[in-house]
DNA sequence: CGAGTATGTCTTGTATATCGGACAACACTC
DNA sequence: GAGTGTTGTCCGATATACAAGACATACTCG
């Protein structure tokens, strides 16, 4: 029946181009967030067999993709990492705040990430396990919904109201254990986080978790990306000021603005 | 008369996918090392306008590029540079030899890299600049001939000198002062450094730094990457000797083989 | 075994993505 | 102010990249 609906609601779009194949296979790859076998493409991404092992033959061949193991398993290639070098290269943010998140999480011993905005998800750019046994596996390069984080807060704070609510799909207010965020909560809790310099969710992606984020400034004094702390429910409260501080001080540390 | 020909060469081609196009762009933008008008790539490319144009619309509204600046120029975007983290999550050589490559350089004082054989090319993965007033600038993401390196010549150790051959294009025998190395020697330094730890090379990037490489092996006892040290002619045999034995334990300490 | 399902390769027709070129808006120089 | 070159947008024609489907192989399961 899903299958039905689906193929009614696109079902007047016969041919797609090549690029637009490539950059939706690219965006599943990296949803996956593994190796995926080529067999699989055809069906998750509403496309002609013939079309994907074609892509993939030319994107393997360039070294955009590589395939991987036994199976016809696909993931991305050096040459995509050798580009995105680039990226990091003229942006600063990213190579300062990673190094303070192995810094941050060597110091405190907790799970440290850093955060970027991108487009209507917020994408985890580095992540540094923390000690503890449990583990919060959220891996770097993933994205999330904005609101089920406090740096999703942070990052839509200097918006109005308006755009946050256009920039907000309503699929993303739903949270991990089904529960829906009203819209107009997740927008007060943005405009509420205008200006502050650290702020703590807890319990949004599960029960056991808190969140503390630190928003890092651009230069134009907008929050370019935050470095946060993953952190356990039952820490002390001396323990959290203490890790507030310092969270603070690094997110001070990496912003631009004087 | 150099456009001459090479119009020639490639006249009975008229049509191009714009997939292939796409990826030429990409090669020329991590080539060029920075943003690039978008004007400048049609004749850089060999391609119309107008295809130019709407691919480059397509790129960067889906934020695999980024427009950047006043004029308009394109670089990597950061989805390319978040792909790119899928890459280095399933190939910990590069996490953990980037992070070698820092305290190597915080250790010694000197320039390091970390280098992966990309194609018939030698990739620097990682850089960390060194504390010396000279500053060699190979920058990260960047891609430079195999006969050039220390690192290079390790990397093709475990070939056959007619696969060698094969791979190596001729023009990266020319040195970057226009000196011709000849394909026989460089075959026999190759073969030359198969099993070695440690590898050096003089003069042959510039007349003023020497090379320095010790060989990462994968799993399979072939080499993976190297991690190197980017020294001036300089100094004396003791230094020299001891930042040999700090960079083969580096790259033992990198290797996967038992 | 035979029937059914899944995977990968190859070929053929056509919908359309690419191309060429026209056009406008500049920014130069002489 | 005319002449020349550069940059970006738009549009119609057609070469061809994509889609569909046939074919081959390899499985699973009753």
């Amino acid at each position: 029946m899903t299958e039905l609906v689906m193929m009614q609601s696109k079902a007047e779009v016969s041919r797609e181009r090549g690029i637009d194949r490539v950059l939706k296979l690219m965006a599943y790859l990296n949803e996956s967030g593994r190796p995926v076998r080529v067999a699989e493409l055809p069906k998750a991404l509403g496309a002609p067999r013939s079309t994907i092992y074609e892509l993939v033959r030319v994107l393997t061949e360039s070294g955009i993709l590589e395939l991987s193991g036994d199976d016809n398993k696909v993931s991305f290639g050096k040459l995509i990492y050798l580009y995105g070098i680039n990226y990091m290269r003229e942006n600063d943010v990213i190579r300062r705040g990673s190094a303070e998140v192995d810094a941050l999480s060597r110091l405190t011993g907790e799970t440290s990430e850093l955060c970027v905005l991108n487009r209507n998800r917020q994408a985890i750019v580095h992540t540094h396990p923390g000690s503890r046994p449990m583990r919060i596996s959220s891996q770097a390069g993933g994205q999330i919904p904005l609101p089920w984080t406090a740096s999703g807060r942070l990052m839509l704070a200097h918006m109005t109201p308006i755009e946050i609510e256009a920039l907000v799909s309503p699929e993303d207010l739903t949270l991990p254990d089904k529960r829906v965020m009203p819209m107009a909560d997740f927008v007060a809790d943005c405009i509420g986080a205008r200006g502050s310099t650290i702020l703590a969710t807890s319990g949004l992606i599960n029960s056991f978790t808190q969140c503390l984020a630190s928003p890092i400034f651009g230069v134009d004094g907008r929050v370019q990306a935050t470095i946060c702390l993953v952190l356990p429910m039952d820490i002390t409260n001396e323990q959290r000021a203490e890790l507030q501080q310092t969270l603070i001080a690094s997110g001070r540390k990496l912003s631009m603005d004087v």
